[in-house]
DNA sequence: GCATGTTGTAAACATCTGCTGACTTGGCGA
DNA sequence: TCGCCAAGTCAGCAGATGTTTACAACATGC
């Protein structure tokens, strides 16, 4: 959020420039990721976006050159983001609660949706190789929080159960977007802690390897 | 693309019958499952169905009225299917391996995938309910096997926990197909077994609550 | 053989979708 | 004040998409 709360802009508002390159664009943006993190990249029509920020949809176009281009940008966005909100060294015992703070706000629109974002599609080459590789690195932040290293010698256990909890992660994003499951849906930080707790000391803590 | 299979029926082949309303309509039914599950809902045309199944397109309205009739059709088949192939009384101790095998063989096009039917949306409000209704189904097997009851004194702690241990299952179904991650994506029932052992073990064995 | 209902085909429809080009409007410096 | 250019608007095109309609091919009962 660049400005306090730059949405609902329709026309001029109090501090509001009525005509701002920089402004729009950011309207548009914002309003793509919440489109496309809820409804896909299929699912959500260029006029939608257009309409939701406020905005003329030839703009988009103007902007972003295409709707995969704007598709792109909410992605590096979102990695953007995403990426300095957790830290690349977590330790295993911050990382429950780090986990936890991450997914919590997922109500209905929060910002952790923007996770979802990294699972949807848009048939763009490019746009698809983003998305595996972020998903990769966050699978190694991980995997180096549970010991995991380039040489170690059960690297692939300690790596496929490191991406077993990221998909815990997503999974849980998604069944709270997608189905109003409860108590999932409804769960805050606070509640998300302790199981995140018992899962990562059941799947990632080290033991005698098995 | 399902040359081994039986499917790929033109025109007369060896033991098929040219004009068979039952018959084109499994296969309309079939391709839709298997696109709807991979593209999504609005990923989909229904040319692109057709084509799949090697079909007139207009057999779609004649056969499901419209394609959100088909939708659900795939959506009730699938959970038919996925409800028969997990017990509804599984015990904690066989939920690892029931699990697993679950999960396993969602290489890329295998029939797990019919669990991300369960994700897709088609904005259709009944499809949407029985969605909704199977995953929610799904999820108090899962608590059931770990000792909830509707009046269980820690009903919604052992009830969010399910959950959770569901959650797991839909995001490793979405990462194997929507990204390639490795070794998530190759890994057997085998290599699971042991990480989903180490997770129901942390996040359902009953301690002493908390 | 012929009438009949079923199965499949082809074309067209109305609408939606992404995108473009010509135009208008607003702000700003000269 | 005026001219200029960026910012925004508008209408429309070309193709895609869901659906319908009219028609042909086939199988079956008489």
């Amino acid at each position: 959020m660049a400005t306090s709360s730059p949405h609902t802009s329709t026309t001029g508002e109090a501090g509001q420039r009525r005509r701002d390159a920089a402004g729009t664009r950011q309207l548009l943006l914002d309003a793509a990721r919440r489109r496309f993190a809820t409804d896909g990249y299929t699912g959500t029509t260029v006029r939608d976006i257009a309409d939701e920020a406020g905005v003329n949809v030839a703009l988009i176009s103007r902007y972003f050159t295409s709707k995969e281009g704007l598709f792109e940008a909410c992605l590096v966005g979102a990695v953007d983001e995403l990426s300095h909100a957790v830290d690349p060294d977590v330790t295993l015992d911050r990382l429950p609660e780090t986990i936890a703070t991450q997914l919590a706000g997922t109500g209905r629109g929060g910002k952790p949706n923007q996770f979802l974002l990294l699972l949807r599609s848009s048939g763009d080459e490019q746009a698809d190789r983003i998305r595996r590789n972020t998903v990769h690195s966050f699978a190694e932040r991980l995997a180096r929080a549970a010991g995991w290293h380039p040489g170690h010698p059960d690297a692939d256990r300690l790596m496929l159960r490191a991406q077993i909890a990221l998909a815990t992660g997503f999974g849980i994003v998604l069944l709270r977007v997608s189905t109003g499951l409860e108590p999932l849906s409804s769960a805050g930080r606070d509640d998300l802690v302790g199981p995140m707790q018992d899962l990562v000391d059941g799947l990632l803590r080290e033991r005698d390897a098995r």
